[in-house]
Parts: C-alpha cells; sequence; structure tokens
DNA sequence: CTCACGTGAGACATGATTGTCTCAAACCGC
DNA sequence: GCGGTTTGAGACAATCATGTCTCACGTGAG
C-alpha cells in the first residue's frame, strides 16, 4: 500500500521531472488513483505547498547540522568557513530533489512558505554576517546577496545536470569553487 | 493604435510579472481585444514562443555587440575580458526585461528555441574557450559551466531585485563581481 | 465469519482558459 | 464622403484539470 509519505515522494519526483504534471500523472506515478490522492491531499496546492514545506524542512535541516547559529557565534574563521562549505554543497545534494520547488511559481507565490523562506534566509544570514566579519566571505557585498547567487548557482547546476553538460558528482564542487573563487584564475 | 510590437511588449511586460498571466490580462494590458490578441498571435504557445524568439534575438545582439568571434580570435586577454564584462553586464540589463522566459516552462519546453539556445550557447562558449586559454577564466573549470553559472547569477539577481535585497543598478556589479572574483576575500 | 475501512474505477459537475465567430462601430486611405 | 479594413465586445463551443461522489471490491482485525 501506498504511504501518504510514498505518494508525496512520488509527487516529488513527478514535478521535479514536470512542475506542470496533472494530478492524474501524479497519481499514476504513485501507483494510486487520482481519488486517493485526493483523500490524502485536498487540492493540487495543498500538495504543492506540502512539498515545498518539505524542502524547507531540508532546508531548515541543513542549517541545524552544521549548527549555524553556533559556528556563527563562535567567530572563528575556520569553522565558519567549513560550515559555509558543507552548507553549499548540501544544498546542491537537495537540489536535485527539490529542485523544481527553487522555481515553481505556486510554492514560490505561496504567503505562509514566503515567510518561512524568509526566516530561514535570516538564519542564513548571520552566517554570512559572522563570515564577513571574520573575513570569509566579502564584506563589500551585501550581507543579503550570498543567499541569492547561492540560489542562483543551485539553479545552474541543477540546469547544468539536467542538460548533460556537467556530471551530477561535479556539480558541488562546481557549485562551491564558483561561489567561493569565481571563474576567474587566482 | 496598438501595434503588433506594442502587443508584444506589454505581453512581455505582463508575463515578466506573472508568468501564468491568462490571454485576458495579457490583451487588457495590451489594451486590446482578446479578439485583436488571437489575431495578432494563434495561439498563447505562439505568443509565448515569439517572446522567447526576442529574448534570443535580444541575446544574438549582445553576442554581436561585443562581436565575440572576433575577440575569441584575436585571443588578446584584455580584449576577451572586456567583452565578458559587458557581455554580463548587458545580460543583467535584459533580464529586467526578459528575465521570466529564464524559467518559463513553455518556452524552455520548445524544441525549437532550445535549438537556436544551443546555438547561441556555442556561440558564447568560443569566447569562453578563448578566455580559457588566455587565461581570463579558469582552465580548471568545465567549459560549458561558464554560461550555466551566468544564467544562474542573473536568475539571482533577478530574484534579488523582485524581493528588494539589492538594488537594480547594483545588480550588474554584483553580479560581475561575483561570477569573477566570487564571494571569498582575495 | 463479519464488519469496518481503505481503495480503485469511473461518472459527474464545475470552473477556467482557449480559440473561433459574428456583428456593429471606428478608422483608414482615396 | 466612400468603401475597404481593422477593431472591440461578446457569444460560443470545446477542452482540460480539478474536486466530489458513488459503488463495488479486497483486506485485515476482531
Amino acid at each position: 500500500m501506498a504511504d501518504r509519505n510514498d505518494v508525496l515522494g512520488a509527487a516529488q519526483r513527478v514535478l521535479n521531472a514536470d512542475p506542470g504534471a496533472s494530478m492524474t500523472v501524479v497519481a499514476e506515478a504513485a501507483g494510486v488513483s487520482r481519488a486517493t490522492l485526493n483523500r490524502h491531499f485536498d487540492s493540487r496546492e495543498t500538495l504543492l505547498v506540502e512539498l515545498g514545506t518539505r524542502s524547507l524542512d531540508q532546508w531548515a535541516q541543513r542549517l541545524d547540522a552544521v549548527d549555524v547559529e553556533a559556528v556563527a557565534a563562535s567567530g572563528d574563521a575556520a569553522r565558519i568557513r567549513a560550515a559555509l562549505e558543507d552548507l553549499v554543497l548540501g544544498y546542491v545534494d537537495d537540489s536535485d530533489a527539490f529542485g523544481f520547488a527553487l522555481t515553481d511559481h505556486v510554492i514560490l507565490a505561496n504567503a505562509a512558505l514566503e515567510e518561512r523562506t524568509q526566516a530561514l534566509a535570516d538564519r542564513e544570514a548571520v552566517l554570512f554576517a559572522a563570515a564577513q566579519a571574520s573575513g570569509v566571505l566579502r564584506a563589500d557585498l551585501p550581507l543579503r546577496w550570498f543567499g541569492h547567487a547561492i540560489y542562483g548557482l543551485l539553479v545552474a547546476a541543477r540546469e547544468a545536470v539536467r542538460i548533460g553538460d556537467v556530471a551530477r558528482r561535479d556539480a558541488g564542487h562546481l557549485v562551491l569553487s564558483s561561489l567561493l573563487a569565481g571563474v576567474v584564475p587566482s
């Protein structure tokens, strides 16, 4: 029997491939009838929002995993740098599964999710601020830019892998290296 | 009277704000009846594809403007570097108007557009290759990655401006600086 | 065995969007 | 001014995804 969570997982896979997939397609992919799909999720939006929530959960988990607040508070440049790298590499891994949430309009338009996104961005910003203070990140860039830049490179990596321009296993390194050092030789 | 081109411009503005806008909304924004809109464009897809074409035209124009082929052939590091900067700054300007085409699924799914996108990416790649050869770009990154990275940062900048995290006039510098030098102090 | 429960299949109404069509009015060049 | 052309307004059919509902079936617990 397909667990509610299994359904969610299948939906994630399908929508990741085609964000416009209909409920019928999602149901088929989940090996479940459309009726059952609607028993689990009142509406399409409910499903999308839940998936958005899932991706934010994952984001939060990444932040927890590196213990951003503690690392930021430490002011230790080496720790901050390491946390930053872990974080970005983790994001790249996640973008594989949650990537569609990065650009899906239904998800992006949801007020609750947007609010939570802001909250998570704030948590992240604390790390960025500490990084700037300790010389790990450039102080001449706006604090808020770092998050966006990472986001953009995630979108880029996802697309590059999809197209076949870069191997999946290289994506993490490319994002991290480009982000930190840029594309010009030093 | 609304010229066909005016309509296209209005459609661009509307869809830039809301990529899911209906034909009715587009027509209203263009100050034209839905009937007339459909006289200009057979279908919604036709309209989208035309807008996609427009954005690719703009891209091509940017490549022409810096004369990529000639610059690449010159092998002159300074010229290459300058062209690269002009190109990216130009893209950032364009992303303001054409940005929605960056992520719209109807446009991205169109075979003809995708083909042309590849062709333009190829033209761009020539410059990147010359840049790598002349030491302007890192040789340890895959050639194809540069285009994606730029694309990603454009998406990032667009979003950052939309949110209000960065001022429009700063976007170009942020993208260029982050792309070239990275976010770590040198 | 039996009963409660979840499920699949499918019919159904609904709503939104799309593309077409018609007709009257406005507009254009001559 | 006239006749051809373009437009707006609105009706129209068709399509499609959605959400609801019913009913028969299978299963699993008691």
